[in-house]
DNA sequence: TATGAATGAGGATTCATTCAT
DNA sequence: GATGAATGAATCCTCATTCAT
């Protein structure tokens, strides 16, 4: 993929074309711009990130249970597509139908992340202190930001387990669930492929 | 500034010679290139940066209060320069000068807190169990993430005091310092212009 | 052709694509830069000076006849390409490459003289006094600076014929085959087109 | 000196005024123009070259002696000046003033050349097949392509006694002086210091 | 539907020259 | 006379997109 090797702004449409192994021509009869396949790749990684980083109904929450889960499913969907994502945050600084794009992933995690919260505090088990909106955007920004930062910035990337158990204590005893159990299940407990 | 408008790629040097009263000769008596005044710039504003996020000796640590402090600084010096961080963002993604910068500023706040938390350890004040330097990495991401979303990538920014409280209290209780005493000084203890 | 007018400095890309009919862009699917297409035009020049030039296996030498054979050969050549050897002069005196270029042009004609003085002093019918490659050099000076003396610096050529019984005789008689019979056919045998 | 170590076209005005520990608005005071400096320093040098490529009355001429004479002397003022004489050639295959200077200096020792041959003619000592005109060109092209050759084009230059010896013979022979006798004074007889 | 040759707008940069001090 | 900061015209090249075949 072009994109992923290249950035946005470096790919050219040759190359895309090539590597597609179709003329310039052909190109034009399936997407209207380099905008338009981008946005087409970009709507599909998004796609199963949304997929990957779901959360059955089944896993209890909303509890330390369930945010390690979430927290597990981010990290694993963020690293098989960290090159693509870290292109459309190239594109989102420039570009604003790809930073509306951008902005509309992060409500999403973000807000399920607020609801988690208000639940938490409905059900009496976290403080009210907190402003769920607040504490939300904070989490959603440590865990969509530590990914970034070691898949893109760093290239080096944690232990998954690691990342996993680093972000959900600090996750968890942030909004003041510390005394519940957290660590029932020490490590990885892997959900079928990682894939 | 024309950079902080157009951004570094829209940015024609035209405009940026227009907007200084100056012919593009003179320009280029001062600058060799684009990027050079753009490394000139950004340059400055880094600096900035440090200075006003630095926290002075007497403030006392490695605690709630210095924590707090340390995050006050930070919020109110992204604040102050948000408009060319975000700018620095989008050419750290296709220029690996830049990019380098970028990385720059990130280990220096991160290695701040890792040392933080190596030292909280050692007085025995946290537990050993989280590595200092994934929770520094997260940590990190939390404060410096939530600064973009809410200054670049939303564009509605928080109360300073509601997001200062939220982050160490999320910061404080997340690594397990939570028992201590926090909020000594409820609200944004004013220390003098942000400047 | 726009160089052989206007000279490599100042052609201009413009000029080049306006007097071929063709956009800038259509030019760049053909050659990478101005400098290549220059080299394109100029090696193809230099073929056809080589093939011109060249002196057919049956001509019997090395004595006069092959002498008078080359020099003939030489003139006509020069004639029909003065306009862009003309150039070519030009840009060897600031561009490496095309120096580079000049030079392989002169080592050419410059050994193939050298190698027949060589062989006339084997055949013992010139003395051994001269250096066979200083004897080269001054030979092959004075036929090319004629030309481009004629042809590009003062625009007047010389007739034809006068020019090779000149040179000719310059060239026998100076490096001491002069008693031999030079001239059976006097003036310009026509050996078919100069093309 | 700069035009000799750029060029003239890499010769920056810039780098002249500090070369020459001026400012370029005192520059303006003297010259009207970069074309102006390069007037006067290479009107300089032609006048240098002909003062010491000039042959004194009492050498005895028009004959052999004087013939050695004359090419020894060239080859020292060009050997002498070959730096600037290369940039003159330069400048002379874009700029009409300085070609025209070039086309001077050329006929000068053209029509010293022709002159001479003429004069033989009369004094019955070489044959009158030769147009005078046509062997001055070629003798010119001789002498001074052999030493732009070797001096700007190949910058391995011959020794001076061999380059004078096979010059002259060249010239003499070609002319049919042959017979006469060349070398009473075999090698580089010292006609004091070469400056 | 596929092709790929042709398009052309758009922008960073150089350096000889000027002129207010 | 000396200075040197300011000038600005002039030009090569890129690449997404088009459209006749």
């Amino acid at each position: 993929m072009v994109f992923e090797r290249d950035g946005y702004l470096d790919a050219k449409l040759s190359d895309i074309t090539v590597s597609a192994g179709v003329s310039s021509g052909t190109f034009y009869t399936y997407f209207p711009s380099k905008e338009a396949i981008f946005t087409a790749v970009i709507t599909d990684v998004i796609n199963r990130m949304f997929a990957a980083a779901a959360v059955p109904p089944d896993v209890p929450g909303p509890g330390p249970q369930r945010i390690e889960y979430a927290t597990r499913s981010y990290l694993r969907a963020y690293a098989e597509h960290a090159g693509l994502l870290a292109i459309l945050e190239q594109v989102s600084t420039f570009n604003p139908a790809f930073r509306e794009m951008r902005r509309t992933i992060r409500h999403s995690f973000r807000t399920r992340t607020e609801n988690g919260i208000r639940k938490l505090q409905e059900q009496g088990r976290v403080d009210t202190e907190l402003s769920p909106r607040c504490t939300a955007e904070a989490l959603t920004s440590m865990v969509s930001n530590f990914c970034y930062a070691s898949h893109v910035l760093e290239r080096e990337a944690y232990d998954e387990d690691e990342a996993v158990r680093t972000l959900t204590t600090l996750w968890v005893r942030g909004i003041g669930l510390g005394a519940e159990a957290v660590w029932t299940t020490s490590t990885s407990t892997d959900r079928g492929t990682s894939q």
